[in-house]
DNA sequence: GACGGAGGTTAACCCAGGTTAAGGCGGCAA
DNA sequence: TTGCCGCCTTAACCTGGGTTAACCTCCGTC
């Protein structure tokens, strides 16, 4: 068990044979990522994909009009990649940016189909993969229709207690889809409620 | 082929053998459903699933505060079923309510379990499933963070054109995530701006 | 034909959040 | 030290959308 946050990640997934393990270790490239570097830049292929070993990332997307929103935090033991840009086999519209010095180990999807291919534990691990993406943007769509930007800003910080310190606070108003402004002003409006 | 929709659905997301498609037929039981009658309501298990034969469906979720936001649309050809909830085992917090006289072709999911465990290719086709849902939350994610209430509608028009004359505007109005008065505002906005 | 309900529109008023612009403050480089 | 830069805050002003409530069809039922 080289690396056990790959571990802590996949095996929840469903049963992996140690043999298994062994093959996807094998292809597996372990790689570091300065601060404010990219994984992923748009544009790029979306043909590769990681387990966060080290440090938080922030997924982003730039629209047309120039903005930036921001679609995800990841930190350690998480999976990193432009997952619906993969599904589609197009180029990343995805920039994937460490927020602090980071490490990862990267996959190539390619590689990853051949594990497919070899043992059927790996299909039904990219099938709880897509699952639980499905979830948790389904409980984003559920915060979007719902609640405030101040009730999402809770649900954040109740959802990711581990990111408290690790995001500026510019990208957690991109990720609620309000600006940095409209977020402090909830902040003091909230200081000022409590006292 | 005595139900060319459920075809229709299933054949792009993989190669399904003549045999697993007549095991498939004769799990499905038709049903009808009439006009604001449910297929599923809050709190029912959600052990089952369908495809539209014919009308439309909304998918609702009643919030805590009594609000009620629309999650999806369904029409003919597409999956009906309260999935995250199906993922998770629980109890459906979702109500789907037929907009129109419906009939629905129904499986237990137990029996499509069944159906998997028999042969692969069910398997991939609930990947499919799986990623196909994704890709849907993850567009409508990006419109949430990106698009303004008017941009949404065009963009809820532009990719549901089927659904014009079908859906009742204040059913629009929710599944953009505002009231119906604002809805109203907006085209009369654009009616003006337009002469 | 009268009535009532469902769905849509309009208007008045309010508030959350966008926009712009002006600081504040800590850290780092020259 | 000074000065700049990145990040955050505050204020002023504007706008989109929420809320409430009145009203208007169009239907379907009696």
């Amino acid at each position: 068990m080289r690396f056990p946050k790959l571990y802590e990640q996949l095996s929840p997934l469903g049963p992996i044979p140690e043999s298994e393990w062994e093959r996807a270790e094998s292809l597996a490239r372990e790689q570091s990522v300065e601060r404010k570097a990219h994984f992923l830049r748009p544009g790029d292929a979306a043909d590769r994909f990681a387990v966060v070993l080290q440090g938080v990332f922030r997924l982003v997307r730039v629209s047309a009009r120039g903005g930036e929103s921001v679609k995800a935090f990841r930190a350690e033991g998480e999976l990193l990649g432009a997952y619906a840009e993969m599904l589609q086999r197009m180029p990343s519209m995805t920039a994937i940016e460490a927020l602090e010095p980071a490490r990862v180990l990267v996959f190539r999807t390619q590689d990853f189909q051949t594990l497919e291919e070899g043992h059927g534990c790996w299909v039904r691990v990219a099938r709880r993969v897509a699952e639980r993406h499905f979830l948790l943007k389904e409980r984003r769509e559920q915060e979007f229709l719902e609640l405030s930007a101040e009730e999402r800003l809770d649900t954040f910080w109740a959802e990711h207690p581990h990111l408290r310190g690790r995001v500026p606070q510019r990208d957690v108003a991109a990720y609620l889809g309000i600006t940095e402004v409209a977020l402090s002003r909830i902040m003091s409006r909230r200081r000022k409620r409590t006292e």
